[in-house]
DNA sequence: GCAAAAGTGTTGAGTGTACACCCATGC
DNA sequence: GCATGGGTGTACACTCAACACTTTTGC
């Protein structure tokens, strides 16, 4: 496979090619899950990717980013950054390719599941039972995790999962998803609602069989660092 | 539906081309410094640039990065990590180009300054006195910086710095110079010790018209978290 | 009235911060 | 003996962790 890259006074540059691959996590059903698609055809026929895409000539890597996220899963304007440059000179065994890591965060009610439903071969996988994999994808979700359970202890990245209200219980059951453990209910709101990024509606959230929730948004639905 | 993530064998891809680029920090002076290269022809012609060069079809990021510091500092054997991928559009007018930037610390005693002396166009330069910056070498520099210096708060990460032994009060100068403040000398003392990363040697600083100073040494060169 | 989750305070341990004086050496 | 930086301890504020009971609702 030849790539060709840029032209520097009249000579052909031979380098890498450029991808961007996203990691879209949710929470479903009290897991941290990942978009995956299933490769149809090709080398790596019945393995599961990270959605991805090649970098165009006129795209910085965000802007890369984001199409995959709105071509592959019809999702927009959401929170995304950069994770990592992965170039392993065999990660592709198709050719030399190096591939920029996005991770992002979505409310899995938030996404149209009729337009997800249409891809036979495109799901939610819990990140602890993850398919065989295609390409260094594993790895590149195992460091997304970590970053994940990192920056949930000293930002409100977390907002990216949780709807647009929620009580403090959901908040916390997302917070010992990620984090792997439990946590003291009343040291967790102390310390949540210390920070000032949430403020109170003045909604409850009733239907339950017991004593109804306050209902809680974040004060920003952009990253504040909180330390 | 099928999805294909990448054309079929020899099928031309036109993307952007890779490089490198590497912000080697060193303190001299009392000052943090990073090398910068005079740019002798061409479109960028007398402004500074980092030092860098082209990903080569068979080298990962980490090797063209560990191969840019050898050729153009003659620096080998050091920490360094990737720190961000640069994308911009318009970052080098020459084309489409996108960087992936490292940074790396040395201790300006080990360099060999004859080397660096026989390029008259490679210098130390103070990170808050730059000169005219070629590409988007100065916003690579400000995100380099502050990596750094959170870095220095949870990891062992300023053995770079510093030589094999040093004494308390170096190690605190190089604390302060990064983080840009003064810190209580005691404090800093039981704060340091009480992280277990250091050992005592059995000598002293001599040939000072003071009190001799304990030399320590880092237990593990290379990062170790601390928090 | 009972089941289920919501909501709420106190205490002790450990950590971070502020602060001042004596010590060992070179000259 | 004096100038210079080396080296040390204590008190207070704050943060983190452990822990149990009452409240409000649906049924």
């Amino acid at each position: 496979m030849k790539i060709q890259n840029m032209k520097k006074k009249d000579e052909l540059i031979i380098g890498p090619a450029v991808a961007v691959d996203t990691l879209i996590f949710t929470i479903r059903d009290n897991k941290l899950m990942v978009l995956l698609i299933e490769i149809g055809s090709g080398e790596y026929e019945d393995k599961w990717a990270l959605p991805g895409g090649i970098v165009q000539i006129d795209e910085t890597l965000d802007q890369a980013a984001k199409n995959v996220l709105k071509k592959k899963a019809g999702i927009k304007g959401i929170y995304m950054e950069q994770l990592y440059s992965f170039s392993g000179i065999k990660r592709d065994v198709r050719g030399r390719m190096i591939s920029v890591a996005y991770f992002a965060l979505v409310n899995s009610d938030k996404l149209n599941l009729k337009t997800m439903n249409y891809y036979s071969d495109i799901d939610w996988v819990d990140v602890v039972k993850l398919p065989q994999m295609a390409f260094d994808h594993k790895e590149i979700i195992t460091f997304g995790v970590e970053r994940l359970s990192a920056k949930i202890e000293y930002s409100n990245i977390v907002y990216g999962l949780l709807p647009k209200t929620f009580t403090l219980t959901e908040m916390q059951q997302v917070y010992e998803i990620i984090l792997g453990t439990t946590i003291d209910k009343r040291n967790f709101r102390k310390k949540i609602l210390s920070l000032d990024i949430l403020s109170e509606t003045k909604k409850v959230k009733h239907g339950m069989k017991h004593r109804p929730a306050k209902l809680y948004k974040f004060k920003k639905r952009e990253l504040v660092f909180t330390k």
